[in-house]
DNA sequence: AGGCTTGTTGCAAGCGCTTTCAAAGAGGAA
DNA sequence: TTCCTCTTTGAAAGCGCTTGCAACAAGCCT
């Protein structure tokens, strides 16, 4: 078998479609773009050429010559998350609707590739970047901002950074489960935190703290415990707390998974929920409605998050000289069954 | 406030580099990509002047003049099924050990959308494309293979396409469930199908059906219900079949989703799972594990289909002529406690 | 010493497209 | 009829990068 093809097929050119069409490449441009000052008939012929030749523009070259890049570039940690997943949903479903591609990237986490990552994607790629990494630093957004790149941080304010933004309550949602805990008459009220490099992950732990200051309880240091919003972490981090010498009677988690895992937790210790010890979460994950009992938690508007991130962010395509703009969404709570009044009520 | 920088700030480029460190942008270009034949004191300078410089890559430059992509294309249908997420996880991550990008694509099920994707996306964006779309037409992926693009489909398996591959026994697992059920006793078993456009959903009806017939039980085709692989519709085919003269005493539903929705649905009327009803599910989501009771479901393993199919598109890559290879994974029956005997033993 | 490798580097031609800028017709106005 | 304006089209210059080919220096052989 010859193989004669060893070369990649030559790809069906502008020029192609031009000398088919009997104009030249600047004319077709012209049609393929836009529709100035091009006769009709001209127009046909050559939509006409293109279509029989099966032309199909080059993305590379258009956006290298000028051109708008009809994508928008999604940078996120992973796709593991669960939180990031509601978030492109509503990202993927508006930027459909408006004609834009995604592109998702993401970065495991490793800094290194962030900063490496972001150049590339602001290079031409994209028309613009969401981002809802955490730790990218602020001087590289900025680089982007003077650069009249349009970028939207997404549940990462930066308060220091002058950029669009839309995020979430996630202080008032630490003080809401936390009120909510106080009201059913707890007193002993533990705390797993999430990744503490989060922005999202302080913010919960410090509604958490005010609410009880607020409500006259004493912040306890050793009802706080780290986790990193993994399910394992919360079920250690339960452990630890269930079995110090005065056990919380309820545990704020900073994330469902967390609180999952402190779930089974309570029950490893025979514990029962929301019997001995209640428990309330953040996100309200799918989970959360099935699992037995059904968890308590605070919801998060993830998907409107990623609606309403590209509409500032196309906004931004439009006109890049617009002022950035700070959108805060509020959290909810959700009650269900995982909570309850402690055992002999107010302790 | 002056405008000054209207026009985007230049970006540095090879040719600054070049100019900075004294040689021409050939030795830059040969640095940055490979290492042959250049001085390692050059190599250096240049390295050295990039970084001063801030230099980095244009990819749409460097791909339209002929170099490699380090992305990954993956075509989907959206975000919102847990299915497409378990799959890009694992392609996201083997992704990334092997030093490669991904650009997730939703189509939206908009076939016309499918097909522009796929000639934009292969014409020199990504280096590859990995395609988790059904009701793509085989001659598209055809023409792909034939300029030597490399393709990958994902549970997608049409035996007459001439592509590598990777599935899933989706017919054994239908059978597998079916079985399971039987040989617990029952024999009036209801099926609720998928998206029967999917040859997922069409062989895993097939699995059931071959079930019944090895076990001598007749194919009652009231008892074979259309889904979509959606909760809403699991829910109202579940009733359907519930409210009927004879109702089933276990049912297969074709993903969990729809299990779970079918589950709400013998709640409500009044029915306990597994006591009156038993139920099998598919795809093993987080939610399964979590439910109550505790959801017997056949396993796909979702992850490890994206490792494969990353692995056998970076072969490809490696070498387009290679010969399309064919992986098929196993499904895999978990159980757990939504399945039982139906009462009264042997009907 | 002359010729031939071998190792390095530069030149220049594109990749496919957009976008000035100028040219060529077409119609009027003078 | 000639000049001017407006509309439509083409020529050509890049965008930033890769790469085949030529050029050159240094080192080796005969």
């Amino acid at each position: 078998m010859q193989r004669e093809g060893s070369k990649k097929q030559q790809n069906v050119t502008i020029y192609d479609v031009a000398a088919r069409a009997g104009f030249s490449v600047s004319t077709v441009s012209r049609v393929l773009n836009g529709f100035e000052f091009v006769r009709e008939s001209t127009r046909e012929r050559i939509l006409e050429a293109a279509g029989e030749l099966g032309y199909v523009a080059n993305l590379q070259a258009r956006s290298l010559a000028g051109g708008r890049s009809r994508f928008v570039g999604l940078l996120a940690p992973g796709l593991d998350s669960g939180y990031v997943g509601g978030i492109s949903q509503g990202v993927d479903r508006s930027l459909a609707s408006a004609g834009y591609g995604l592109m998702l990237f993401t970065t495991h986490h490793h800094r290194g590739q962030e900063l490496g990552y972001i150049d590339t994607i602001a290079n031409g790629l994209t028309a613009g970047l969401l981002i809802t990494v955490p730790l990218v630093p602020k001087s590289y957004v900025e680089a982007l901002q003077q650069q009249q790149f349009p970028v939207v941080l997404i549940d990462q304010a930066d308060t220091s950074i002058q950029s669009s933004v839309v995020d979430i309550t996630n202080w008032q949602g630490g003080y809401t489960a936390t009120e909510h805990l106080i009201q059913l008459g707890h007193r002993r009220i533990g705390f797993i935190t999430g990744l503490m490099a989060l922005r999202s992950a302080t913010d919960r732990l410090a509604g958490y703290k005010m609410a009880l200051k607020d409500h006259d309880i004493a912040v306890d240091e050793s009802l706080i415990v780290e986790g990193d919003y993994m399910r394992e972490m919360g079920y250690a981090a339960a452990r630890q707390l269930l079995t110090a010498a005065q056990r919380p009677t309820a545990i704020v988690a900073s994330n469902d998974f967390t609180a999952l895992g402190a779930m089974e937790a309570i029950h490893d210790q025979g514990l029962g929920i929301p019997g001995d010890v209640s428990i309330i979460g953040f996100d309200d994950i799918p989970e959360a409605r099935v699992v037995h009992p059904k968890l308590s938690t605070v919801r998060l508007p993830l998907e409107q998050m990623g609606r309403l991130a590209v509409e500032l962010l196309l906004e931004q395509i439009e006109d890049p000289h617009l002022q950035p703009k700070h959108i805060t969404l509020s959290t909810q709570l959700i009650e269900r069954q995982s909570c309850a009044a402690p055992r002999g009520g107010r302790l």
